[in-house]
DNA sequence: GGATCTTTTGCAACTAGTTGCATAAAGGTC
DNA sequence: GACCTTTATGCAACTAGTTGCAAAAGATCC
């Protein structure tokens, strides 16, 4: 269900339509809960029958034109106790750590360039939130800074959330720092010590 | 198709049955690409179908009765393909980051103790990481090491995987443990600068 | 004023993973 | 020999995510 808890996250930072929250999605939340346009559609349909967000009136609701949806207060109630609830991680399903498994055991050449390419891939992931990080929390210290703004800055329509959102905000940031960092140095330490048999050219 | 990856994998490491391959996927491949047994029946078919693997001889397949299947040539062909192939990184995907966002906006008592029970999962996991590394490649440097064993140490029946192999599993398992190490330090420093609103007491 | 491009919404079919339960054989136990 | 547990295989229904495509409305262009 995290799909709709992520929407309604988003909603409640600023009442949107479809599109528009595919659109958000792709800056902010969709870094560690990506979605398609579909995915958001149908979702969207579903918290509308559940009572948890309505459109906005002033619209004719037909197809092609917008629709501009708002969480209603069930919505919120629902988000508050889904965010504190308990929920185990999901378990790492890592395909490439997979077929470094494999070429253990029947080889494979052309593995040193797919390394080299992921690593590219998330050292451009991490320069990424890095300006993110630049730009909404200069200065700031590690994970608790404090000050305005938010990771998308749309046009002065923050909500000029408080220091603690802030500050949780950036906590989020920074665990993408993390992430890509651990992938940049696993990969780097990899290339080092990758067997030559394993080796591109 | 990963996951039909990771049964030739288990396969070409050892000929098993399903139950079996559930039972092995559990102390090893299963850390970065869990499967239930009835995933495992389903894509063993699957291969079987499509002439990858197939049932050893002298068994009756019969329901209740043990299948021990064999990767065969063109299973092995398929594998060493996947292996090096270019494949992207699937998109991060983590409900406590959504959630600590969600917390941002709608705020949310529990959560601090949410973080320690993540904290202590994680941690728990990161041993049982150690506790292998100790155990199969003790002495070895990182993620370069050399020797015998693999692992899971059925009753030496590993086919004594040469250095190259050895090396590849335990950069694997650096992997594994990276990425523990990764969130233990990314909860203790959320946990210190976590918001009093959001603590638990 | 018709062609076509963009924006927005949406359906349908597919692939992957999860959950709950059913069935069969083998072996122990009383 | 009736009953229970363990081992093993499997079906069906469900949830989540992906992919490809279609259709309505408005804007632009010539």
């Amino acid at each position: 269900m995290s799909l709709a808890h992520a929407i309604l996250t988003a909603l409640l930072e600023k009442p949107s339509s479809g599109l528009e929250l595919t659109r958000r999605f792709d800056k902010s939340i969709g870094y560690f809960w990506p979605a398609t346009h579909q995915q958001i559609y149908r979702e969207l349909k579903k918290l509308e029958e559940a009572g948890h967000v309505h459109v906005l009136p002033a619209r004719r609701p037909e197809r092609g034109q917008k629709k501009e949806y708002e969480v209603l207060p069930a919505g919120r109630a629902e988000l508050t106790a889904w965010a504190s609830a308990g929920q185990d991680p999901r378990p790492v399903r890592d395909a490439l750590l997979l077929r470094l498994r494999a070429a253990a055991v029947v080889g494979g050449h052309g593995l040193e360039d797919e390394l080299r390419r992921h690593l590219a891939l998330h050292r451009r992931q991490l320069e990424e939130y890095l300006a993110i990080e630049e730009r909404d929390f200069a200065g700031d210290g590690r994970g608790d800074g404090r000050g305005d703004g938010g990771e998308e800055r749309d046009a002065g329509e923050e909500r000029g959330g408080d220091a603690d959102a802030r500050r949780l905000r950036h906590l989020v940031l920074r665990g993408g720092i993390g992430l890509e960092s651990f992938w940049i140095a696993w990969l780097t330490e990899a290339l080092e010590g990758l067997p030559d048999a394993l080796r591109t050219a």
